[in-house]
RNA sequence: GGAGAGAUGGCCGAGCCGGACGAAGGCGCUCGCCUGCUAAGCGAGUAGACGGAUAAAACUGUCUCGUGGGUUCGAAUCCCACUCUCUCCGCCA
């Protein structure tokens, strides 16, 4: 969400800095409310005050034996007045509410200008593709054939878009989290967190999923409870409504958790193999920062989640998100691309971006600096850490060879029992 | 799922037969004094949000005692609903 009295002192700018992701107008209304609110405030504000000395003075009186029938009458009056006036209001704040709920943040001024992914700027590339002395085959076709993903069975348990994972597909699975958390942990400095994959709307509405995107996400039916899209959702939460102190930042979380997206609006897009799915596992990395340091924070978290790919020897490149393609959230993003054979292109794994203080402004996170300080809203980042499954198709493609057996990255091996390969058992 | 108890400031904890209570007291924290250092001691200060005022402050108004309603001239205190926590029973991994 947006500063509203940012809004109030700069609207051109706010307005130009919306064009650019392609939102002219979004303002609209705003200025108009914002002022009708302060004029009803301060109305109402008068009459309360009125009310509250007069109703000590009514006390007075009768401590005094004097008559205050007539007083009591006046602020009873004035009491039906404050109520219409709080009704008109609260309606007004409603407004602003749901205007300033559904703008997106500005983009930082070193995102490039642009309108969708053709946009975008490559920042750099890490390792070459490999090229194949024989037809590599996807990995859709990879795991039926190793009988290491079922994907005929997992839609007769829940319909399209699920993958079941088996034998050494589930220990590979397993072992890519277990290996990114142990990477985050020990080396980078992560807090491991395991949170709940069901939050409430409060959640959803701090990181900015809600109200815009309800159709992308599982909600429970009777419940108050969504089924996580991201551990960006409880991690950044954990410390909604809270003052922190500025010595315990910056903060660096992360975890595991299933994702679950409804993805109304995907159909059509990568039906086939495990990279978009109603559930997926992933390992993020969240950061609440300084707002002076979050943009070294954002780069120190890419390339931590850069390591990991590196580490399993998987080709990656680095994009810098155009204002048309950021997230509705973010101030900047980079996204990291892996290299898949099946696509012949590189495929986002991960998502690293700075909210700025869009998020900890909707989910009421501060830090009191030094003691006496008034408190100022953190920075919230957030980044995957990398995607699992994606991972693992990643690693499928990569590592085959020509007799259609896989080859285990070393990194891995100790997470697999020692095994060096997953062949075909038959 | 059934029965009961509770929710107050950073923490603990009074108030809860309605009237000067944004809230006693303690702890913690900050600043100062004192002490050779540390500890102890002494003094002062110590919530947030939204407005007004200001060059900025000082200053000032309103709201907040789990949340939302209600009663009343006036609610932390009374009434209703909801949420959460704890204890006991049941069930369960």
């Amino acid at each position: 969400m947006l500063d509203a009295k940012m809004i109030r002192a700069n609207p051109e700018e706010v307005e130009k800095a919306l064009q650019k992701r392609g939102l002219g107008g979004a303002l609209d209304g705003f200025k108009e409310l914002d002022e009708k609110r302060r004029q009803l405030l301060v109305q109402s504000e008068e009459l309360k005050g009125f009310r509250n000395s007069a109703s000590q003075e009514v006390g007075k009186m009768k401590k005094a034996g004097q008559d205050t029938a007539e007083l009591q009458d006046k602020v009873r009056q004035v009491g039906q007045e404050i109520k219409d006036l709080d009704e008109s209001l609260a309606a007004i704040e409603n407004g602003l509410e749901k205007l300033l709920l559904n703008i997106p943040n500005i983009p930082n001024a070193s995102v490039p200008v642009g309108e969708d992914e053709n946009d975008n700027i490559e920042m750099r590339r890490w390792g070459d593709p490999r090229v194949f002395d024989f037809e590599p085959k996807a990995h859709w076709d990879l795991g039926p054939d190793l009988d290491i993903l079922d994907f005929e069975r997992a839609a007769k348990l829940s319909g399209a878009r699920f993958t079941v994972y088996k034998g050494l597909g589930a220990r590979l699975e397993r072992a890519v989290i277990n290996f990114y958390l142990d990477v985050h942990t020990d080396q980078h400095g992560y807090t491991e967190i395991f949170p709940p994959f069901m939050v409430n709307s409060d959640c959803m509405q701090g990181t900015g999923q809600l109200p815009k995107f309800a159709d992308d996400m599982f909600k429970l039916e009777g419940w108050d409870l969504y089924m996580v899209p991201t551990a960006e959702v409880p991690l950044t939460n954990l410390y909604r409504d809270e003052i922190l102190d500025g010595k315990d930042l910056p903060m660096y979380l992360t975890a595991y958790t299933a994702c679950f997206r409804a993805e109304a609006g995907s159909h059509g897009r990568d039906t086939r193999g495990i990279i978009r799915q109603h559930q997926f596992n992933k390992v993020e990395l969240v950061k609440l920062s300084a707002p002076e340091t979050s943009y070294e924070a954002l780069e120190k978290m890419t390339g931590d989640a850069e390591r990991v790919l590196q580490l399993l020897g998987l080709p990656y490149r680095v994009i810098l998100l155009c204002t048309g393609d950021m997230g509705f959230s973010s101030a900047k993003t980079y996204d990291i691309e892996v290299w898949m054979p099946s696509y012949n292109a590189y495929k986002e794994i991960s998502s690293c971006s700075n909210c700025e203080d869009f998020q900890a402004r909707r989910a009421n996170i501060r830090y009191r600096p030094a003691p006496k300080d008034k408190p100022r809203y953190v920075h919230t980042l957030n980044g995957s850490g990398v995607a699992v499954g994606r991972t693992v198709a990643a690693i499928m493609e990569n590592y085959q060879e020509a007799d259609g057996s896989i080859v285990v990255p070393e990194a891995l091996r100790p997470y697999m029992g020692g095994a060096e390969r997953i062949t075909a058992l038959k």
